[in-house]
DNA sequence: TGGCGTCCGTCAGCATGTTGTCAGCTTTGA
DNA sequence: TCAAAGCTGACAACATGCTGACGGACGCCA
């Protein structure tokens, strides 16, 4: 799960980053308004959290952007101090939740969390394609309705693929998935887990389009 | 990929051209908001970078126009100074992003970069001629819509032709589109991936305009 | 603490696909 | 008719992707 931290008080930022990471979530962070609308509209994350005070462009106003653009991904927003407009408008410009500044990390950590559960679930929990089923609640994948197991790489790696079916992802896209940029892997990384996958459910579930990526093909179930 | 410049400061316009071409893209340069309107409105680019302040028509203007009469590509505006309300507008006039002077070229490029990822991804998914069907999510070629193998550089070829159908696309640009002029190559190599291409789809797909390039006819499908 | 199993990145070798080059050919237009 | 432009089949070098083997890291349990 890649999680963007759009915050210009470094102290913060470093400290958000590090109790995410040891979350076991890949974190990106920025700390202007104008880098985090980029970053929000060019690249996949699964939650944004978001300070309203940011240099160049106001938070509310990158989250109204974000939102007029379609983009639909969790926004966990920052406030300072108890400020009750602020939260008003940042529920109007389409946030999901808010903190106070100042807050407790785990109390952060458990909102996140709830979020990105939430987010998931919020999509139907089963995910098809052919005989293949990914149900995301318990985390099983299944092939012909019978349970296969996977690992923990393997899972994330069909359930992105199964939530962008028909779609061609490039390597590139499932390795900052996968591994988020900090520790980037090798590409043949990627090719082994895909390989070992394949062995699990079935060679020709997902195709490799040579030079381009891999797709899961959207076929009705 | 086809870019247009707007800016009718000479200098800067020219530092922008070297640089996108070092950037293997293939730049047109106009100065005036007259000229901007109409060759965007003649011609295909796949990005348009948008200076506002320009004699005879402004930028703003010239970029209304082109939504109004449904030019849907990708503008980047550049605007002097941080002046906030020229942000706002940009955005309503319909920008997709935008800059401030004085800006690094770096960050520039990276903007370019992302913003034709986006319109690359978020276009129609798929683009015909005639017989022939690109389909940019799948990455596949159907020729009366049974699929086609094709390779990358055959299919980056063609996408590239049928994206710019009914213009002639001079061999240069599409050497440059295809390898872009770092690794520059033998005009032979495109021809020979043409004559490629041309077994796999059908001889009168793509049609030799001798002495001027290769076109794809703007057939209904 | 030590032994065991799983996970997963790395490596090397392999198969196959891809593509530039070359040489000779055909077409075109003046 | 001639030269330039473009086409094409063959080929070899190269790139890409797949896979089995290996071993380090980690968690689990006694």
């Amino acid at each position: 799960m890649r999680i963007l931290i759009v915050e210009d008080e470094p102290k913060i930022a470093q400290s958000l980053a590090t109790a995410l990471t040891a979350a076991s979530y890949s974190v990106d962070t920025v700390s202007d308004g104008e880098e985090a609308w980029f970053r929000g509209d060019t690249e996949n994350f699964d939650l944004v959290i978001l300070d309203l005070g940011l240099p160049k462009i106001d938070g509310l106003s990158v989250l109204k952007r974000w939102r007029a653009e379609g983009r639909t991904m969790p926004v966990l927003i920052l406030t300072a101090r108890g400020a009750w407009m602020e939260r008003v408008e940042g529920i109007d410009a389409g946030a999901d939740d808010y903190l106070v500044k100042p807050f407790q990390i785990e109390e952060l950590i458990a909102r996140v969390r709830a979020l990105i559960r939430r987010s998931v679930g919020q999509g139907s929990a089963l995910l098809t394609a052919g005989g293949l089923t990914v149900d995301t609640r318990q985390m099983r994948v299944l092939i012909e309705g019978s349970p296969v197991a996977v690992s923990p790489l393997e899972y994330r790696l069909i359930s992105y693929l199964i939530h962008h079916k028909g779609r061609v992802v490039p390597p590139t896209e499932l390795i900052e998935h996968l591994y988020g940029d900090d520790d980037a892997r090798d590409a043949n990384a990627l090719e082994a887990v895909v390989t070992r996958l394949r062995k699990k459910l079935g060679q020709d579930l997902i195709e490799t389009r040579r030079g381009f990526g891999y797709i899961v093909a959207d076929l009705p179930a």
